[in-house]
DNA sequence: TCTATAAATGGCACTGTGCCATTATATATT
DNA sequence: AATATATAATGGCACAGTGCCATTTATAGA
């Protein structure tokens, strides 16, 4: 296959021989959320190359059989490349593979989704892309038109953080090193839609036994609040009563 | 790559030139549950071929990339090529990719789960297996030698199902067309390895709105017992205040 | 008719939750 | 200095699902 630009989508996979290999093409992408201004966000790039040049994508790339070791690698691979964030909180989501999916014929994804705090991520367009960006997902939804399948996968992403949420303390990777209980029910709202009870919270995250008290104050113009932080117990999902009417007001 | 039978694994390992393509082998398995004679049993091939020649295996294979539309398409063709069953529960696991777990390179493996009822299968080695059978999982393991990295698989996906079965319907798969509750109940107790409280799973299972009366008896010997069959609410996931202490006795 | 066994139900204390009111602690205003 | 205001944090209680154990119901066999 030649490696020289194409004018055109069409010529790229003219010049690609699909037929050459028998087997899918395999990649990991990404679903790499943050909350910030109040509005739960995901990272996208926009592509370097074909197909789908100058599109928006999710974080995503293929395996580099001669230095990753295992899938996990390369998604850690992806993230710090376009992050610089180190120790993200990552989790294989599900795979996705189909002869449709992509132009190039049968492939394969293998999705992960990370979640990681707004504060001291520097952004880095890397390989692969010309720009990188977050962008406020609405309803499972960014507004801008992503390549493949990336807003079906974005959307079912969403929805598994959604029912997460809901009964495990997920949340916390999210939040800087100090942080309020109002600060973390707050990003829990935010990817929740919906309003939770003060003292069902406190009490849940207090009884999860995750967090401990940092023993300074946050003064915030009112009564401040105590601040708290992780305190290792990562593990621990907390569940709620009924799962549907869960703090729900 | 030469088609003949290879003497010795290494011989195969020889002719096989992993260098030849710069994309992982992408395989689906499937780890099929069922559960009979009060034991909970998992289906396992013999492998026809190098590599893993003669060992017992998941059943899997290669996703035909001219007739498979997805991957789904590929777990249910296998999972029917053996069993016969066309209408398994069938979820998506996860997938295990690294370099090192098949001797051929980089590999990537989607692997589901099916749940089948023991009545009604039809076992047939077919394409690629020169034996099939079902072997008991205790503790997560079968006695048989797995090929690749399919006993962790295996302990992997026992250990999922282990825990879903806490919070969901699941085992209702597992069970023939009609069953009374406290057969339902056996079989929780048979994956959980637990024993349950009579009262509080009628109680769960019944409010959970996935069965139905079907007015016949079933007379065991002793005081005959109604006989219930699914009714169509699948999706149902009935959830427990305490998933630690959940009706462990 | 009595006994053994399994199916099914009754009853109640315990616990986590939803809900709403109250108290505590800071700043801003007068 | 006293008061208003806003947010943090706690108190209190009814309600619902569960664990636990006792009791009742229904059958076969002695």
């Amino acid at each position: 296959m030649k490696k020289e630009p194409y004018k055109t989508e069409k010529d790229f996979l003219k010049a690609y021989d699909a037929n050459a290999f028998d087997r899918p093409n395999v990649s990991v992408d990404t679903v790499i959320f943050t909350v910030s201004g109040g509005v739960l966000k995901t990272l996208i790039m926009k592509r370097e190359n074909h197909p789908a040049q100058g599109q928006w994508s999710l974080v995503g790339g293929f395996i580099d059989v001669h230095n990753d070791q295992e899938l996990l690698d390369t998604a850690k691979r992806k993230l710090k490349e376009k992050t610089g964030v180190k120790t993200p909180y990552l989790e294989q989501f599900c795979s996705f593979g189909s002869k449709s999916r992509d132009p190039r014929g049968w492939s394969v994804t293998t999705v992960y989704f990370a979640l990681i705090p707004s504060e001291g991520v520097e952004l880095e367009a890397g390989q692969g892309a010309t720009d990188i960006k977050w962008s406020a997902v609405t309803d499972g939804k960014v507004k801008e038109k992503l390549a493949f399948d990336h807003a079906h996968i974005l959307e079912e992403c969403t929805e598994r953080l959604k029912s997460k949420v809901l009964y495990t303390s997920l949340p916390v990777h999210l939040m800087p090193e100090e942080f309020t209980l109002a600060e973390l029910q707050n990003v829990y709202e935010i990817i929740m839609g919906a309003a939770m009870d003060h003292k069902s919270f406190r009490r849940r995250i207090l009884r999860a036994d995750i967090l401990e008290e940092t023993g300074k104050m946050k003064d915030t113009g009112r009564r401040p609040a105590m601040l708290y932080r992780r305190n290792g117990n990562e593990n621990t999902h907390f569940f709620v009563r009924n799962i549907e009417s869960a703090q729900m007001k």
